[in-house]
DNA sequence: GGGACGATGTCCT
DNA sequence: GGACATCGTCCCC
């Protein structure tokens, strides 16, 4: 990261919880450019949020919460602004943050991938990969963070381990919107955003 | 109780 | 491009 742009960042503060109050696919184009902030043991990491997907509630045949909030997805129906994180393929963490209007019943997006721009040694602790890799894909993400299950229901609001911080848009940087990526059902909607061109995307729309 | 199936990533060919 | 690791959730028998 530039340090003119560091120098802009006076302080890293979390963003405010009516930020997440709003229609789960407006977030999710506005979570792009925000940061992801990391504390382990006074260590400092952040990563650039670069792709994310938009999961609704009981319209969205793609999401866990379709089937209602008696399940794992019951997060997704709770207060804003909560990670919800659960394991994919026995193997992954994911990590979502609730987002929905007060009209809709359910939602959150999927934080996909990221730009590491602070602590990227710390973060090779945990994943030793390149940059444009290390947390590209929600699985590498979480595991370059070190999050895992107990974080769900964790309030990405507090600004205490885990919180999402303002960040930015680099000149020129556009967004584009694609469908999501490994669903079999609602294969129509294009409810994944990502910034075009970032070699942190996982899988090039 | 049991089996299929993932909002994936890696390694192999 | 395909196999497979690995386990929680869900759905059906």
């Amino acid at each position: 990261m530039h340090l003119k742009t560091l120098r802009n960042i006076t302080k890293f503060k979390p963003i405010e919880r009516n930020f997440y109050l709003r229609e789960t696919i407006e977030v999710a184009e506005e979570l792009l450019g925000q940061l992801l902030v990391r504390v382990i043991d006074k260590n400092l990491m952040a990563v650039r949020i670069t792709e994310v997907e938009a999961y609704r509630g009981l319209l969205d045949p793609a999401s866990h919460a379709y089937r209602g909030k008696e399940g794992r997805a019951r997060i997704m129906f709770g207060d804003v602004g909560y990670a919800y994180v659960y394991l994919s393929y026995g193997v992954h963490y994911c990590i979502n943050v609730v987002a929905k209007s007060e009209d809709q019943e359910a939602g959150a997006i999927l934080i996909r991938s990221g730009e590491p721009v602070i602590g990227y040694q710390f973060m090779k602790l945990f994943h030793d990969r390149e940059k444009c890799k290390i947390s590209s894909g929600p699985g590498n993400l979480t595991k370059s963070l070190n999050i895992n299950a107990s974080y769900n229901g964790y309030d990405l609001t507090a600004g205490t381990e885990l919180y999402i911080s303002r960040g930015w848009l680099n000149k020129g940087e556009k967004i584009v919107s694609s469908t999501r990526v490994g669903i079999s059902r609602a294969t129509d909607k294009k409810w994944r955003f990502l910034i075009a061109g970032n070699c942190t995307v996982s899988k090039k729309p």
